[in-house]
DNA sequence: ATCATTATCCGCGATGGGGC
DNA sequence: GCCCCATCGCGGATAATGAT
């Protein structure tokens, strides 16, 4: 945000200079204090962290420290994104320590209002520039502390930022609610999903079908017909399978419609392709192999083959056992135990892991059906029992093959897959429109946000002190503090240490770069008590403010115009975003793209110090 | 004795966390 | 900032075991 778009009585500031970071407590050994490790921090404006009683002395080394008012900002991945930040509050005697990751900061009293700071981590701006500069391993990156301290906010007067901390903690909350009746949704669907396949496994689901048919056929003949063929054919051979788990699978004292018939899903499946499990030692990757599913290629119960790998024809020869025909079943017996998909044309002469069981289903039998069957509670259930193993925990086949399936007609069979893909597909829709809300929601928050540091969400009230008296009053101290060589306010902050900041700080920005907040001090900053205070007040990029613009361009369009990499820069250019944009131009447009990139429209690079972009080929195609 | 199958151990990357 | 640790969910190797 411009400095002259700001609200009257504003100003902008950076966090570093407004608070005390990394204060630390003095007290005496026994006080009692509250400990709060990452898990007890929320993620939204609102929530409130709980905390572990603690003695002061256990937790006051290595940990960070802080105060009731003190606001914790979670440095780490995937934390940090997430947004994980909250104030201290309600510790025992006002103290507490907590974990390494988080950076604390200590708002001056008189001006900053610590919710007012939480509000600005929780913008997505500060949050996605953040996350571009985050440094470190994979699964170790951190925000680098300087980059917060640096991080600028529109400053409004203080009693401001009291109203607009009060209308958010009410507007928000009504939108927590909002969020919390979706998940209440969502739950509710999760559940309808369950109690549908409940209704079908028990009959519950076509009673009205029988009733009026009271002549149908009953599954006595099917049942006899499925246990002979499979007697006749040699049945399973015997193996070493390990004999099924004792008081799992005897479902005959459970109550079924007349003319059900319970059946064992060794009965079910074609006796010459036996429930089986796959290859145990599929070799290194062959790009013109076999392929090979494993578990982890049906997340969900949803079938993905981005990843699915492929082995060599002859450890597919070995396993000629295990291959994979049309309708096949699979279902998951070890890591996670009791997933199951169908297979699809794509997988024909596929072969699958040891993780897998083979379920070939015999023509008379609907495969839809079973697999209705065994998604039902009562059947995962079963599964769930006879899990063995600490390190990895899954089921014999032995197990899968004794797993007894409550059998109705073929006709009926038929019926209750018809109704429940109807309304599994029903609560399909509703999901889809439960995430689309949720998304506006979730939109919602950083809107809100974004409004309140506009000075949109409350009044300015002209006899509000303004902020950049606050400002010039604390910089002047800060001066004289220095001046008197004494360390800064409240003893032991440091003034911006400027060596650390630089050398800190990522590589130096381009100017043309707008995706960062972030910046880099340039100037000699040892003079730093010389200058006006104004003069720091105003780290502007470029004198190239074209002022505010709206956002011209569809990125997508842009990207298809190009049809090969393009920089971030060039893109927001194109788009209308220039360095005078505000700071909702630049979140929208990262939103859009975060959205794109989740959506697969678009692929990201990273190439030195910036983001260069191209149309996914899957767009593209 | 040999083979198929299961049981079990170890390793690995991702994730989530803590210590110094 | 770097290093270490535990757990999860899986992959892979090998020992154990039962059937023929």
């Amino acid at each position: 945000m411009e400095e002259r778009d700001l609200p009257v009585g504003w100003a902008m500031a950076t966090v570093g200079e407004l608070t005390n970071v990394g204060p630390k407590n003095e007290t005496a050994d026994e006080t009692e204090v509250g400990f709060v490790p990452l898990q007890r921090l929320g993620v939204t404006y609102l929530s409130r962290h709980t905390h572990e009683p603690r003695v002061w002395k256990e937790v006051k080394k290595g940990y960070t420290q802080f105060q009731n008012g003190d606001v914790l900002l979670a440095r780490i991945t995937p934390s940090f994104e997430n947004g994980k930040a909250g104030i201290a509050r309600d510790l025992p005697n006002g103290l507490g320590a907590g974990s390494t990751e988080y950076i604390v900061f200590r708002p001056f009293a008189d001006a900053l209002d610590p919710r007012y700071l939480l509000a600005h981590f929780k913008t997505r701006s500060f949050l996605t520039s953040g996350e571009m500069v985050m440094t470190g391993a994979v699964g170790q990156q951190r925000v680098p502390k300087a980059f917060v301290l640096e991080s600028q906010l529109p400053l409004a007067p203080l009693n401001e930022q009291r109203r607009i901390a009060a209308k958010l903690d009410t507007t928000l909350a009504a939108v927590e609610a909002c969020r919390q009746r979706l998940d209440g949704v969502a739950a509710i669907l999760k559940r309808f999903r369950q109690a549908v396949l409940a209704a079908a496994t028990s009959g519950e689901l076509t009673r009205e079908w029988r009733e009026e048919r009271p002549d149908s056929i009953d599954a006595a003949g099917l049942a006899r017909y499925l246990r002979t063929n499979h007697q006749n054919s040699g049945g399973h051979r015997a193996g070493n399978a390990a004999p099924p788990t004792e008081g799992v699978h005897d479902l005959s004292n459970q109550d079924f419609p007349d003319g059900w018939q319970l059946v064992c899903l060794r009965d079910i499946v074609k006796p010459e392709r036996p429930i089986t499990y796959g290859i145990l030692k599929p070799g290194p990757e062959l790009s013109n192999g076999i392929p090979y599913v494993r578990v982890a290629d049906y997340p969900g119960n949803k079938l993905s083959l981005d990843g699915i790998r492929k082995t060599s024809q002859e450890i597919d020869e070995l396993y000629k056992r295990s291959r994979l025909e049309l309708g096949d079943l699979l279902i998951s017996i070890r890591g996670t135990v009791g997933r199951l998909i169908s297979i699809p044309a794509e997988l024909i002469g596929a072969n699958i892991t040891q993780d897998s069981a083979r379920l070939s289903i015999q023509e008379v039998v609907d495969s839809s059906y079973i697999m209705i069957a065994l998604q039902s509670e009562i059947l995962q259930s079963r599964m769930r029992r006879a899990i063995k193993g600490v390190a990895v925990r899954g089921i014999n086949i032995g197990d899968v093959r004794a797993l007894q399936i409550p059998l109705p007609s073929i006709e009926e069979q038929e019926e209750v897959s018809r109704r429940v893909n109807d309304l599994i597909s029903l609560s399909d829709q509703l999901e889809a429109k439960l995430s689309a809300a949720r998304k506006i929601v979730d939109r919602l928050t950083s809107a809100l946000l974004a409004k309140a540091f506009r000075g949109e969400l409350v009044v300015q009230d002209p006899s509000d002190e303004p902020a950049w008296e606050l400002l010039e009053r604390i910089r002047a101290s800060r001066q004289a503090d220095a001046a008197a060589g004494k360390p800064s306010r409240r003893g032991r902050h440091k003034p911006l240490a400027h060596s650390e900041l630089s050398s800190l700080a990522p590589t130096p920005v381009p100017t043309d770069e707008p995706s960062r907040v972030f910046l880099v001090r340039t100037g000699d900053e040892t003079t730093q008590g010389e200058k006006s205070p104004s003069r720091v007040s105003k780290p502007k990029p470029t004198d190239n403010l074209k002022g505010w613009s709206p956002m011209q361009k569809d990125l997508i369009q842009i990207l298809e115009q190009h049809q090969t990499w393009i920089s971030a820069s060039t893109a927001c250019e194109e788009m209308g975003i220039s360095d005078g944009s505000s700071s909702d131009d630049l979140e929208l447009f990262y939103s859009q793209l975060k959205e794109q990139v989740e959506d697969g429209l678009v692929d990201v690079q990273r190439r030195v110090d910036e983001d260069w972009l191209k149309l996914s080929s899957l767009k593209v195609a």
